[in-house]
DNA sequence: AATGAATGAGACTTCATTCAT
DNA sequence: TATGAATGAAGTCTCATTCAT
């Protein structure tokens, strides 16, 4: 999604590199995210990816551009989770309630990537200043954007109260990735509660709060 | 925190002792919470502490445990904002108000100081299961639990909805550490609110929830 | 010796990783007989072996293991010893002295390798039980049953007298090992007596006794 | 022994001093015979030694001083042991059969003392050319002339075959010590067979030979 | 293009020695 | 005199990166 796209123009040759790199980005991923940046070899990387270990050079500078190839395809995940279900059909609730789901599977199939993500983008001594990092952070900004627009609308609408849209976009994902965060990182042990039915509270709680004595309830 | 507390029994010695060990710790947090462990070698920690290097290994058997020790304050210090804000006066509400608040102004000081220990503590190939770490991560549960009391409370007043009480202290503490986390891992520059209104948001919506039409507003 | 043996099977990588073994285990040999163990430095090694530091984990996964791999070489190299001598034509009294100018020459050409080589096996605190290391010390046990076999034949011969074979084989190993340690470790600027003598003398004494007024003489 | 030796006109402090470094040796030699020189640190000199770490540099200037000491006092209790054994009654085969007895006896309480000893002494690379070593190889030599004496004697009265004395001690010695070593650093486990059995058996083979049909046996 | 052997900077850790108390 | 906290040189080992094949 990040290169120059011209889909079909595209080599035989360009087209089994990029699906080489996918491979790697994908062998690479799965062990950054359980054993963390540092902790990964690229050795173990290669044999995981089943190609030499110079191989990787060549489809990647170093181990940090790797690192950010990775970041890439997150960032590109998340902003597809958040299009499709603002996307999807359904007032704000139902379309917040579908995201919130996205999410959680996403979280629970990738662990801490996400938090790994933010935390090494937003170091305060980046090592290197690559342009594709500020580029990749701010296309991560953008995501939301995303959810803000459906807000703005329900705010307009009426049927939410008068907070800054964008403001309300964090909130709401600060809850759902708190919620993540304790659920798949701190109570790893925990019931394996229905991923629905998390989603549901989440957005239940975020709509009507937790005060008894409301409207709804 | 975690020492005999005999104040006044202690010898000179040990003392003096105690408080090059602060000094450690001190230096090596502020490193590892804004490099990272693996990225903050003991020759940082030793020159930013003014040191010699071997010194350290006085103080602390390796450098894993140097880390315990920065994770066991960390957790003595945010059960203790637990603690203070649960036995302030007021409802529930004023106590999250003030918990939110302090937590969000312990966030600003210590970065993702809270971040990096969840993280650093439950990844999937923690080395050594040292006992004291456990420990450490058994205590730091038992702050859900001082927020949770004062929850079941409410739930028996009738003031909050009927949920778990533990669920829902979990749950705000997601909504606040999520925020917390975007605002200063983030979203670093962005605006400098005010923390007292940061907490009366988040306090707002976790009770009253962002839908318009309910009794209060 | 230690490995499969197929020479002509190998592959020319497979042949090359072994010379370049050799070539490190040499080096390292050197070092270790001269300066013992813990006194020689793994940069010694590599640059005595003029490789970088780093290759030396391509072949040998600690000091340790690049120490058995030196002891490995001396048993096998002992062993031939044993097995070339006894197999050698003549009487016993012929083997022995074969036997006695091979090892006395071996230790002309290694220094304290033995020695130091029962000595670090033996020490009591071993830190690694290796299996490897194990076995190696078998099968030097192996080497006084090599002796054993002709001593055990001389006895049933009745040139011998009746001692039990392998107690004789290690006298006679005592015997030579003590004067080697002491020719070439103590008296280090000793005359560069002939080999042969020296073979002759310690097997004379063995055999016919230093008192005067026997058969023989 | 090595010491001024004015046995009475040392001041209590001197006296007092002199049984510290008594101290200091003898808890030092316990751990170099066991772990080795290198091995043993000064910590745990100290501690076992009961003493501060900075107090053994009172009595000796460095760990090899410390080392030093040692084997004075190793070559002193050999050296008296040979002046011993060929100073009680009998003949040279008495002589020969209570040295052995002793050094076997003081190999099994010093462990590898005399051989860390020898091999320390030395080492092709001494990094410090100590007076005080070399006078100590020096003496350590003397035991040799010790042993050779009685032997000459028994030369000329013809109870002996016409080698050189000290060709001959040095040769007992070699058996004695190779025996010693196999038995109590290979064979670690060996049968804990009488000692005067096996100084006796030392002596007859040494003295008679191992070979039949001679006129003793 | 693919490989993995080679490399050396740099990490953690140990420990002999010093020195202020 | 006795001590042990402080020190940093030096050791073992790791691993990102290079390069010849």
């Amino acid at each position: 999604m990040n290169q120059p796209e011209s889909r079909e123009s595209l080599s035989r040759k360009e087209r089994e590199k990029r699906v080489r790199q996918q491979e790697i980005l994908k062998a690479a991923r799965a062990l950054f995210v359980t054993k963390g940046f540092r902790e990964t070899t690229l050795d173990e990387v290669a044999r995981s990816a089943e190609f030499g270990k110079g191989t990787l050079y060549h489809y990647f500078a170093n181990k940090e551009d790797l690192f950010i190839g990775i970041i890439e395809q997150a960032v590109d995940e998340t902003m597809l989770i958040a299009r499709e279900s603002m996307a999807a059909p359904g007032d704000l609730r139902d379309k917040l309630r579908l995201y919130a789901r996205m999410i959680i599977q996403y979280t629970k199939e990738n662990g801490e990537l996400l938090h790994i993500l933010y935390h090494e983008l937003h170091r305060s001594d980046t090592p290197t200043d690559s342009a594709k990092l500020r580029e990749c952070i701010q296309r991560a900004r953008g995501s939301w954007e995303i959810l803000a627009e459906p807000f703005a609308k329900a705010v307009q609408d009426g049927t939410v109260r008068d907070f800054d849209p964008e403001q309300l976009a964090v909130l709401f994902d600060a809850l759902l990735r708190g919620y993540c965060f304790h659920r798949f990182t701190v109570e790893r042990s925990s019931v394996d509660e229905d991923l629905s039915t998390a989603a549901e509270l989440i957005t239940a709680v975020f709509f009507d709060g937790i005060a008894e004595g409301k409207g709804k309830g």
